[in-house]
RNA sequence: GGGUCGCUAGCUCAAUGGUAGAGCUGCGGACUUUUAAUCCGUAGGUUCGGGGUUCGAGCCCCCGGCGACCCA
């Protein structure tokens, strides 16, 4: 690593940014003064929390005769001649004041605070816990310690960081800006929430696999890969939905997951090339069943997230999740749009004329489904406005996992869930009949030796599971980040911590 | 994929084609009750990269990089 990285390392000191070269020089003083920079462990107490929390009522100017150890980062100092001032932060986004006097720790030791402790360094605070003049809770220290030298100054606290910034360096997002901080943690809400719906209703979590021999399970072009020892082509799973119903073939039969799903496409402000995803599969249940329980899912997840059902963006609106939400049929919304009635025997000639009329450019390959599609996303979708709306009943050549309509010929039970524009969710009556399946799977892949990326493998193992006899099932997948999207109005971007950036240079 | 906008000091931003500035941060000094402390002084630049036009380019032109927004 070190010998890749030479000239960076061997950078010489000067050419770096004036306040860096301060820094640096700043811990190495540290050192000479006997001060550790870097400790191994700060003899803490308690903590920032704790103190606050057990002094609400103590009133101003005022000592309370409790001695503690606390450590947090500095956001903001106040030196003065004999008197320092310091705001510290612990992670959890509690502060509290640190007080540095003459008359508590002596002149060494204030004038090295004065000399080497910058905003940003986290330090150390021994002293008793008083309120000052002005009523501020505070520790009036003792004696303090370095807990670890920041080298690079912190943004200016009161400006927001430009976006980029703020997502290439996320660590300095989260130290400056609280709403980065509540966005880490609604996310993690928001999962539990997710994990203890399913788990109430007796689903098992399980794990599978991240790279396959075979890509499917969605329509998407998957990231390649070589396993060396094995001299094995493997893609990063593009869906877990095959290994899923796997598990409910083997008697899993209530199985959900929640994790990573790679798809080798484009970014932008709704799609990531990896993004988090939950599948959950329920045997003996259908779409509609699927349908209620995504929902209830949602409207847990916003309660859990925001203690309602109406959640509040940062913009100020106001989003209201609660109740039963509006469903419509795929093919009914794309006929009232055209004002004609579209089917799905409506000539596929026909519908690529109104795609080129609506100047939606389509691969001129694509099946009658697709071009549907197309013509709804194009037509209808901004006319949900920010509502949830289930769209029912797919077109079948889009759909190749999906079982038939029971009453709808072309067509197969399948659904959408649009929330703000974009695709939250989407759930199906699994198709379990092997020869069907393996129709559909081998249709697919002469598309795919016709040239079409998006298109699915034939899997043989998975055909060998459904010929075990899979139950009737009903499965969703739902798109966490979206769903994160949904209940802050973010973009996909803001709710992933670590998204992927291209390297700045 | 197309269009528009942006990239300047550590951060946020200025700057008719004519000496690259401000606020905060930093550094030096004063201050024992501050709250984005205050006051005095001061430093800090490969203007995203490359090429071109020009007496002269942060600014105009071309190519490229990264990002944001809109459209498809």
């Amino acid at each position: 690593m070190a010998a890749e990285n030479t000239d960076q390392d061997l950078a010489p000191e000067v050419d770096l940014p004036e306040q860096m070269r301060i820094r640096r020089d700043k811990r190495d003083r540290l050192a000479e003064a006997g001060l550790d920079a870097y400790p191994v462990q700060v003899p803490i107490t308690t903590t920032i929390a704790a103190v606050r929390a057990a002094h609400l009522d103590l009133p101003i100017d005022h000592q309370s005769g409790e001695v503690v150890g606390i450590a947090g980062r500095v956001i903001f100092q106040r030196n003065t001649g004999k008197l320092c001032f310091a705001t510290l932060r612990s992670g959890e986004g509690t502060e509290i004041q640190a007080m540095v006097s003459l008359a508590g720790v002596g002149a060494p030791l204030l004038d090295l605070w004065k000399d080497l402790v910058d905003i940003g360094d986290h330090v150390f605070i021994h002293g008793e816990v008083i309120t000052s003049k002005r009523g501020e809770l505070s520790v009036l220290a003792d004696s303090w310690l370095m807990a670890a030298k920041a080298l690079r100054p912190l943004p200016v606290a009161h400006k927001p960081l430009n976006e980029e910034s703020r997502v290439r360096q996320r660590y300095v997002d989260l130290i400056v800006r609280p709403e980065a901080r509540q966005i880490a943690r609604t996310r993690v809400a928001t999962v539990a929430s997710i994990r203890q719906s399913l788990d109430a209703r007796g689903y098992l979590e399980i794990e599978t696999p991240m790279l396959q021999t075979l890509h499917g399970g969605a329509s998407a072009r998957p990231f390649v890969t070589t396993s060396n020892a094995l001299d094995l082509q493997l893609f990063l799973r593009i869906a877990p939905e095959l290994f899923l119903k796997r598990a409910v073939v083997g008697g899993l039969e209530r199985v959900y997951e929640i994790n990573r799903n790679f798809r080798n496409e484009g970014a932008d402000s709704t799609h990531s090339p990896e993004f988090a995803m939950l599948e959950f599969y329920e045997a003996y249940a259908d779409y509609r069943v699927m349908a209620t329980i995504t929902r209830e899912l949602i409207q847990a997840a916003a309660r859990a997230a925001f203690g309602s059902e109406q959640v509040s963006h940062l913009d100020g609106s106001v989003h209201d999740l609660s109740g039963v939400w509006p469903e419509v049929r795929l093919y009914d919304a794309v006929s009232t749009a055209l004002g004609t009635e579209v089917t799905t025997s409506t000539p596929r000639e026909q519908l690529q004329s109104w795609c080129a009329t609506a100047g939606i450019s389509v691969e001129p390959t694509a099946v009658s489904g697709k071009l549907v599609e197309e013509l709804f996303e194009h037509y209808v979708i901004e006319g949900f406005g920010g509502r949830p709306t289930f769209v029912m009943d797919y077109p079948v050549d889009t759909s190749p996992l999906v079982r038939e309509h029971r009453t709808d010929i072309g067509k197969v039970e399948k659904w959408d869930l649009y929330i703000n524009g974009y695709e939250q969710a989407t759930g199906y009556s699994e198709l379990v009949d092997p020869v069907i399946q393996r129709q559909r799977l081998t249709e697919q892949a002469a598309l795919g030796a016709r040239g079409d990326a998006e298109a699915m493998q034939v899997d043989e193992d998975f055909l060998r599971a459904l010929e075990h006899g899979m139950p009737p099932t009903g499965g969703v997948g739902l798109g966490i980040d979206r769903l994160l999207m949904t209940l802050t109005g973010l973009g996909i971007r803001e709710t992933i911590l670590f998204p992927l950036v291209k390297p700045e240079r």
